[in-house]
DNA sequence: CTTGACTCCGTACCACGGTACGGACCGTAG
DNA sequence: CTACGGTCCGTACCGTGGTACGGAGTCAAG
């Protein structure tokens, strides 16, 4: 079973035949020219890059990444320690955005403490505070 | 100093001009209509909205859903508890995507221990983990 | 009154990861 | 042989948050 019709290893991957196609354009898997009528045919190898990208994907590598790393398997040459590199890179990435959305969760928790839940919305703390409270005052002074 | 034209506006709330004409078409700040001459002037309302729209950002809120707590602070009957609701909302979701985050970092984490970061590629444990190591079977039987 | 900066408006473009559409063609089961 | 589903291909569209561009009109200083 090493050769089937695009829609077939869309079934096989776990995607949409557009999404064969979509990795196609963006250079992720091989286009096979068509071998025998006028139908590509996948095979295996396809396949698996096809699961490979999803999994990177799921450690949070974006498409063009994952070209690089589907090149870096693909070598002969190609070294674990850029992999590695790739994936320190990408854990530094995570933990800035992990950073930054705790802050914004510190944030609205610390609103969602001062706020009564009840009365008018003018005088709720959470509009409040994303109000600003000061007056309307321009950095490079309004009149000039 | 109670208006002003477009380019002074966006300086007032840091901001450029683009940004300004984008919330107008995002409907999340008026468009004033040409008072005096055929330029638009900008009230202190509309600083005061753009640096809201900012906050609201900031705290992790998208423009459709700074537009809705926009409503509920313009509205002389907005509930402080609907705010609430949204906050609360917000920071469920907030909490959903550190924990997804949480996970590829911590995915990323053990693959790196597992990693040695010599030797070829082939043999690097990153990438195999990404391969998934099985051998291409599809979901729904191959041969049909 | 000219010049230069600003404004207006529609539209296109960027990244991201796909999804949808439409017409022409192909392949195979019945 | 015909009908139906699959394929091919280009292109447009989705949502997110803007940014860029080009031509025409306007405003104010000098």
């Amino acid at each position: 079973m090493a050769s089937r019709t695009i829609s077939k290893a869309a079934r096989a991957a776990g995607v949409h035949v557009e999404t064969i196609r979509y990795y196609e354009r963006r250079g992720l898997i091989d286009r096979p020219r068509p071998s025998v009528g006028s139908y590509r045919t996948y095979p295996d190898e396809t396949i698996r890059r096809i699961r490979f990208i999803k999994r990177a994907q799921g450690l949070g590598f974006s498409l063009r990444e994952t070209r690089e790393l589907l090149t870096l398997r693909s070598d002969t040459k190609g070294q674990c320690v850029s992999v590695r590199r790739r994936a320190q890179e990408k854990l530094r990435e995570i933990d800035a955005r992990l950073r930054e959305l705790q802050g914004k969760r510190d944030a609205l928790s610390t609103l969602l403490g001062d706020c009564p839940g009840r009365g008018l919305a003018e005088r709720c703390p959470i509009l409040k505070n994303m109000d600003g409270g000061g007056a309307v005052r321009s950095a490079g002074r309004e009149h000039r």
